[in-house]
Order: C-alpha cells, then structure tokens, then sequence
DNA sequence: TGACTTCTTGAACGCCCTGTCAAGAAGTTG
DNA sequence: CAACTTCTTGACAGGGCGTTCAAGAAGTCA
C-alpha cells in the first residue's frame, strides 16, 4: 500500500512563519484568507488541505509565535545578573529577534492581540492564551526565586507575584505601543519597575 | 422655515450607551449592524441616519466609554491617603460602575481592546486611544506628584514615569484578565505594585 | 507501465456583511 | 387644514468572506 503521493509544492513551516507575520501585524479577522493566498503565494485549497481552516491556521501560527518567544525567553533569563536580562526583556516586548513585522510600527505580542480579540468566546483560543500566560509567570518566577536567593532581587514580595506584575507590565507595555511609542517614556518606566525589584 | 420635524423614537444617549455594552463585549468587528439592530431595537436606517456608519458609532462609544472612565478615575484619586485609591483603581480596571458588561467575565477595557483591534491601522481610533493614556497618564502623574509630596509615594522615581508604569499595569491586567482572572493572584501582583509606590 | 495517493488549481457556492434608498409615518409651523 | 421637515421601516444591492470541490498534476510503489 502507498502512502506517499504528489509532495507539497511548498515549504510547511516556512509559511507558516509567513502567515504568522501577516496574522500579527493585521490581527485575525482583518486578515482574509485572500490575503494570505496572495502573500504566501499558496493557492486556498492548499492551505485547507495543509493547515485546516482559518481559525485553526491562525491558533497554529500563535503557537508557533509562543514557542519562539519561550524559547528567547528561557535563554536570555540563563544569566547572571538577572535583571539586565529583564530589563531586556521588558524592553523588546514587541519584537522577537527573528520575526519581526512587515510594518515599522510595533505590532504588539500576538498573545496578547489573540486575548483582546478572540478571547474569551473563542474557547480554544482562550486556552492557548492562558497556557503561555502561566508558561511566562512560569518562567519568570523561578528566575526571580534565583535572583532573590543570589540576593540580587528584593524579597519584599513573592516571586510568583513579582512575576505575574510583570507579565501585567510586559502585555501592557505591549498593547499601548501600538498607539504609538515614546521610546523614552517607556524606558524610563520599565527602569522604575527595574530599580522597584532591586534588592 | 419650519426646522423641526418627526422626533425620534428612541432616546440617542442611552442607545449609545448600549451600544457601548455591546461593542465593549464582542468587540468591534464581531459586533455586526444587525446585531446591534437585534440589541438596540433601532433599525439600520435610523442607526445609520443618527450615528453614522459603523465605526463612526464605535468611536463615539469608545469616547463615551473613556469620557465616563475620566470621570471615576478623578474623582477616585481626589482623596487622601492616595494609595489605597489606587489600589481601588488597579483592581477594577475591567469595570466601570455604571457600565458592566452582559456577560460575567471580564471584558477588559475597551480602549484597550481598540488599541489591540483597530490600532495602528485606523488613524482616528489611534488618536482616541493615543488621548486616552495621555490623559490617564497626566490624571496620575498630578496625583503621584502630590502623594510625593504628602511623603505617601517613594521619590525614588519620577511621577510621570511611574504613571507610565501604571498605565502598562492597568492595561496588562486589564488585557491578561480577559483569559481567566485568579484574582488572588492578580490583588497579590497588584498589591506589589503599590507596595513599590509606598514612600 | 499502471495503480494509487497526495497536492494543486481556481471556479463556484452560499452566507453574511455594510451601507443605501424610496415610501410612509409623525411630528411642527403658519 | 396644508406644507414642510425629520425619522422610521425594511427591502435591496453589491461586495467580500470562508469554505468546498472536481479535475488535473506530480509524485511513489509494485
């Protein structure tokens, strides 16, 4: 028995990324499937066939971006001292270093752009959303735990509650850029936070 | 010249209003004119003829929306001691008083949910949202400088940048709630907040 | 080669959307 | 009353949307 046939004309993962750029800077309803066929330069049927429909090949597209930023996320918290590498963090919300949007403007994290629009009627995305927001608290919790026992982060509050405050900075920091950003205002607020978990 | 004619039959500020209730909770572009027809009990045409088209009406929802918001939050923040007001004002970011949402989860705010949905690609709604964190970021920076000077708020940080920080916070939860609120978390991640602001 | 499987193509379907408009209803004014 | 203005009603147009599908193309396997 067979089980291969005509191969895919076109690379999966890679247009995957490409959709994720045009879903992340258009948002999920203002990007039509017309958009990406003529972008991605795949024809409709082929990516029904391949990614399902629409709403799935967007939820596809937000793990993918998860994924890549988790990963960032991870790495760059490995390091000591920790809050430069927060401060990193905190600074760049809107861009990751290898998927950046096709427009100047910072579009946002497409976490959070998913939460404002399909969350919470769109109960799939709603759980994909809350799962990266424990993964970021996650994650930033046990690089506070480190950081307050190197005695380097203040232990005037928990880490878990350090950590969900930032992810709370991070997502509106995220959100209000798009309106525009005053680079300065901005980084002189994300210092202020910095200086707050200083021991 | 008579300049009068047939009145209308419904009353404009209160059919804004639930306009406002619907947008705030499905969003603009899953709002649709027949279900605001459904809602209001308006028909298109008098929607049209009072209102303008559809994003006409939802910028003026959203102005609304902000126009109440200003109000509660000075009047909140014109008490003394200063901090446990803003407390109050970082817990119910995704409620006003007068206005809650028809269902019972959180709806985040709807300047936010602009800012997610329609920013940077509608210009107009830009300046709505870009005004409204000004003004909310002037609001609290007058406030802050004050408490400085009361000795209630750390000088450890300029007022301004520490609004600024406040804007991403109110927003972030306001965004991150809509997934599923823990609200201990969130009073806990809050609390740290204002624990950092205390002189 | 021929059978089989999978992918590609683009036309077509049905739906719902925003916005318009003509006819009628309901007021005011003189 | 008649003239005038404004609002209401709901049908309608036109377009874009997501999705499907049949026919053909391009591979693998025996």
């Amino acid at each position: 028995m067979a089980r291969t046939g005509r191969p895919r004309g076109f690379d999966k993962d890679q247009t995957l990324t490409r959709a994720l750029e045009l879903f992340w800077s258009r948002g999920y309803g203002a990007t039509s499937i017309q958009d990406l066929v003529d972008t991605l330069a795949v024809e409709r049927g082929s990516l029904y066939g391949t990614f399902g429909d629409k709403r799935r090949f967007y939820l596809e597209a937000v793990r993918l971006y998860w994924e890549v930023y988790e990963r960032h996320l991870t790495a760059a918290l490995d390091t000591t001292p920790l809050l430069p590498a927060l401060r990193e963090i905190l600074t760049h919300p809107a861009r990751l270093d290898e998927l950046i949007s096709d427009v100047g403007v910072p579009q946002g994290c497409l976490v959070g752009n998913t939460t404002a629009e399909l969350v919470p009627h769109d109960s799939e995305a709603t759980e994909v959303v809350a799962r990266s927001y424990r993964r970021f608290t996650a994650i930033l919790t046990d690089a506070l735990r480190r950081g307050q026992a190197a005695g380097e982060v203040t232990d005037s509050a928990r880490p878990e509650d350090q950590a969900q405050l930032l992810l709370y900075v991070v997502q509106g920091l995220s959100l209000v850029s798009r309106a525009g950003l005053d680079r300065t205002a901005a980084l002189a607020a994300i210092d202020t936070a910095i200086d707050a978990l200083r021991a």
